[in-house]
DNA sequence: GCCAACGTTGGC
DNA sequence: GCCAACGTTGGC
């Protein structure tokens, strides 16, 4: 089981958006970036996200779900460009955002401090489980 | 809205 | 294969 973390602009694609998709939950598109398509190409179905608002909002909202596996991305006539689809599991009880996220040295090397423009991004175990405790989630899913 | 960071593109 | 130009992202 692997962890993630998937970044969207509410404006764009918000949480809300994605858990009103329900449970076939939707393509994660759009992503035109190697290391963002290769994290995809990692996942496996069931593995556990964050949903990060980016832009507006800063913070993360919720977890998802990896629900299919990296398949060409629909949105484009350009192979190199694949996609996961990815369903809504849970809002976070408490949403944690970036401000706290910096704030805790346990998550300095997290990515979302150190590659802050990746789109998708893998998150460690150790941070898995801070980020939820942090969100209120205990335990961690 | 600005601007820094950084990934991608394309000419050589 | 290098590197300058360009475009995009995203925090502030």
């Amino acid at each position: 089981m692997a962890y993630w973390l998937f970044k969207s602009e509410p404006d764009v694609f918000s949480f809300e958006m994605l858990k009103a998709k329900g449970k076939k939950g939707e393509q994660w598109d759009g992503v035109r970036n190697y290391q963002a398509r290769n994290n995809m190409r990692a996942m496996k179905v069931g593995d556990l996200g964050f949903f990060y608002h980016s832009n507006v909002g800063l913070e993360v909202v919720g977890i998802v779900e990896v629900c299919a596996e990296a398949h060409p991305d629909t949105t484009t006539d350009d192979a190199r460009w694949e996609c996961v689809d990815i369903r809504a599991v849970r809002a976070m009880p408490k949403k944690v955002s970036l401000k706290d996220v910096k704030a805790n040295p346990k998550l300095a090397a997290m990515s979302l401090v150190t590659s802050m423009r990746l789109s998708v991004q893998p998150v460690t175990e150790a941070e898995w489980k801070e980020v939820c405790r942090m969100g209120g989630l205990e335990p961690a899913p």
